[in-house]
DNA sequence: CTATCTTTCAAACGTTCGTTTGAATCTCGG
DNA sequence: CCGAGATTCAAACGAACGTTTGAAAGATAG
């Protein structure tokens, strides 16, 4: 074993999935070829084909490197939070906490690519293509099973149908609000530095999400249920 | 003029147009190609550079021919709901109701066509290409404008920067659902023709908008206005 | 130093992409 | 029926795509 220390063990790999994950969020998956991902990367064109087998493998190794402990890191705090209350019903505004605050964490990332990872992964979530969709839906699995059932016995009073509808519209705002780049400015000239002050996007997403989730059932929605 | 009005003047253009709506739904943009669209819509390869010039000025005919009547529509409905009950201000469903309603009366569209165009519309938001992106907005601008003057003076006292990032919130909410192909069932096996009963779905997202639109404002979110 | 395994490299593979071309076909007023 | 204009057609264009190849270079253990 000599001094050498200097090139980390796998530094090709961890480059190109750097620059794929940046690289996938800036033009999407088709849209950013390999040739123009391993010229940033600084490595060989056939350095992808070397270490992952296909550009597929690629995508689906970007995806796993963060979304697997972000997901762990969920379970945990949904677990830490049901420790400290054993057998309390527990606020759906804790539950939606817990569930962002990964997320955001990541979004704080100092390096930068935990930003471009869940700019990229909010986009995801409505990709055209099945492969990736269905990826990205078996990543999910485990985590979304625990806050579904976490949510059921929040809310006790309120109609399955009626409960997955709201979980969905909630996914779809955390997807959008991550996703947008620029759409922002559609609406108001929101300087974009400003969205990403995690702590304050947090509190505005936690307030919106509960009252969202907690709205009052209308006759309408009771007797569709 | 002869008797002929079989082929309506245009058919090929209104041809390629259908199954561009329904292939970029179904593939995206890079991933539908003009061999495949001209195939499934029973023209020449080169139908769609005689009529359109390019596939980009294709897109953006997509867009144009249900956007441009459906922001009218939008804007028309907010002008019926305020001519109603001149100089009283508003409640934020009913605001909330003009906007989605014209999205959602084109999903039951019998045809079939305006349902693709949903989906395809919601999942654009979030493009990574920013030439759609830019196009949207653009199409987008008008009808924007007026909604976020309309919700200004319905919610008078909501800091204006507190009130863009719900006006985003909604946006996300709508465009997710939409979009959303079948990463519903993430959530839960719900049917995926249930999601088209568009009166249901109204009422489900209006509850839910309007009270996210509504939340109370929080301490830390005052301090931050 | 040598031999073995891993990694990098330039070059090429076959395919598919959006677009262009120029001739053939259709349409329809005069 | 004719001829100008609109439309369709088969074929080809060059460029870019993801992937493969076989040799060169580097690293490692005996």
């Amino acid at each position: 074993m000599s001094l050498r220390a200097i090139k980390p063990q796998h530094e090709t790999r961890t480059r190109i999935l750097d620059v794929a994950e940046e690289l996938f969020m800036q033009h999407g998956f088709e849209g950013a070829s390999m040739r123009m991902l391993t010229a940033k990367a600084g490595v060989n064109l056939a350095a992808v084909n070397y270490h992952f087998g296909s550009k597929h493998a690629l995508i689906e190794a970007v995806f796993r490197r963060r979304l697997d402990p972000m997901n762990v890191a969920r379970i945990a705090a949904l677990d830490k939070l049901e420790a400290e209350a054993p057998g309390r019903v527990l606020a759906a505004e804790s539950i939606i906490r817990a569930f962002i605050g990964p997320g955001l964490r990541m979004i704080e990332d100092a390096r930068g690519g935990g930003r471009n990872f869940i700019r990229l992964l909010g986009r995801t979530y409505t990709e055209p293509a099945k492969a990736i969709r269905a990826l990205i839906g078996h990543l999910y699995a485990p985590a979304m099973e625990r806050y579904k059932a976490a949510f059921e016995r929040a809310l006790p009073r309120m109609p399955r149908e009626e409960l997955v509808w709201r979980i969905h519209f909630m996914f779809g705002t955390l997807a959008y609000t991550l996703a947008a780049t620029d759409t922002v400015q559609l609406i108001a000239g929101c300087k974009p530095e400003d969205r990403y002050d995690a702590r304050l996007l947090e509190e505005r997403l936690a307030a919106f999400l509960s009252a969202g989730l907690n709205a009052p059932l209308k006759n309408t929605i009771k007797q569709a249920a």
